[in-house]
DNA sequence: CGATGGCTTGACTACCATCAACGCACGTGG
DNA sequence: CCACGTGCGTTGATGGTAGTCAAGCCATCG
């Protein structure tokens, strides 16, 4: 972790972008501009919280341990994002890490700093509560989809999630490319299963895959396999 | 589901106890009291967001279907609770079905006026962020818990929250009685397998069932189940 | 060059969902 | 009063899904 001296990113930082002028000089003289080299964490589970997090660019995998050896992938931040508002409220502690997969670019705001500019600017608020509230959708669905949806829809789901968020590249790949790993971290399963159903999944011509390379051709029959069965 | 005249419940609504007394004639001037019987939905999964809820009296469970047979309750609202916010932000339709438990007393607010409260009561603001915020965490770590924890671990968190929550009866059972189905349905499983884990845990002497009251009797054990085993 | 970390593959199996059947309590209508 | 249906609780048998274990391969890196 490095940190640098430039100016803050006003057209990607959420918080820069939702302030009036006069407020933005406080908020480059209380901000921390940070670098983060791929694998390196901005914070882990039981972290005290010190502070909250605006990515510039690179992307961020924001994880739950179980145990020693399984974790789960709540949620991926990219550019415009924000990362540890998990720690703010009542919570001494992050109750999740934040991971970078690439080189990270990141604004790091203290803790009081951040609820300073809440009292003083509730557009800011308000856009944060609506966050928040859509974060809430989207937890609680995936709380449905691993309760009930079998493996392949769940694989299905995060392969369309991913290309939904990143996008694909000039190949026309998934714009983000994981290790077999985090994608079953994400999906809720283990690699070798993952594996399994992408293989599966190439074959049917759904997909295709080379090495950490994934293509969607079918987005129509991923998602069939999000549906439940009509009984 | 039934209206009454009567006022707002000042010491249970949780929009009410966050007003200034001048807006408290506003507030019952757009608000309605409603009741609903054991069984009765107050919105469905799809409906079209009307306006927010709060609970005076009574049990819900709010819940999310996958498919037609199969659903996850995501959260027990009780007295003080806010039910149906998860309709706020950019969605159109509630993302979830809430159904009373038993009678249930509600105040219910429209979206229009609940969003002028928001904008006048930067409190309300704030304490609601802050409830999402911690809504989030509890969402998350379930998320966590359904991927990875096994039945008798999800089962037994299961019965620690709904005592957390509900508190113990004078017989000293958990302080809400559900269904095999409902208590399936929390755990993220099948209520078959739920019966099975009961007669374990009571075999065990770890708690104690007849019928839908079930004791609590050695919450440790219980928590030990919820913890992964160490690797 | 060995070590490490991720990928690939196969064999095994346990967990847990599913199916099926019965009992019981309850309410309802003939 | 009885017959019936319905909803829930209880139990056993069965099988599939997907997790675990194990081993080999390939790249990268110090």
């Amino acid at each position: 972790m490095k940190k640098l001296k430039q100016g803050c990113d006003l057209a990607t930082c959420f918080l820069c972008k939702r302030c009036l002028p006069e407020w933005l000089p406080a908020v480059n003289a209380n901000r921390e501009h940070l670098l983060y080299k791929k694998g390196a964490a901005l914070f882990r589970e039981g972290d005290p919280v010190t502070g909250i997090y605006f990515v510039y660019s690179g992307t961020v995998k924001v994880h739950k341990k179980w145990g020693e050896e399984k974790e789960l992938i709540v949620r991926f931040a990219a550019a415009g994002d924000i990362v540890g508002h998990r720690g703010i409220g009542s919570e001494q502690y992050y109750p999740i890490t934040a991971t970078a997969l690439e080189p990270v670019s990141v604004c790091f705001i203290s803790l009081d700093f951040f609820n300073s500019s809440l009292r003083v600017n509730h557009q800011l608020l308000y856009e944060l509560m609506m966050f928040y509230a859509s974060e809430l959708q989207l937890s609680e669905k995936q709380m449905r989809n691993l309760a009930h949806m079998p493996v392949k829809g769940r694989v299905a789901n995060a392969l369309l999630l991913l290309q939904e968020k990143f996008g694909t590249t000039p190949a026309g790949n998934i714009g983000l490319s994981l290790s077999r790993q985090d994608l079953a971290a994400y999906a809720g399963t283990t690699y070798e299963t993952v594996f399994r159903l992408l293989t599966e999944l190439s074959g049917e011509g759904i997909i295709r895959h080379t090495g950490r390379d994934i293509q969607i051709l079918d987005a129509a029959q991923l998602a069939g396999f999000t549906r439940a069965t009509q009984g």
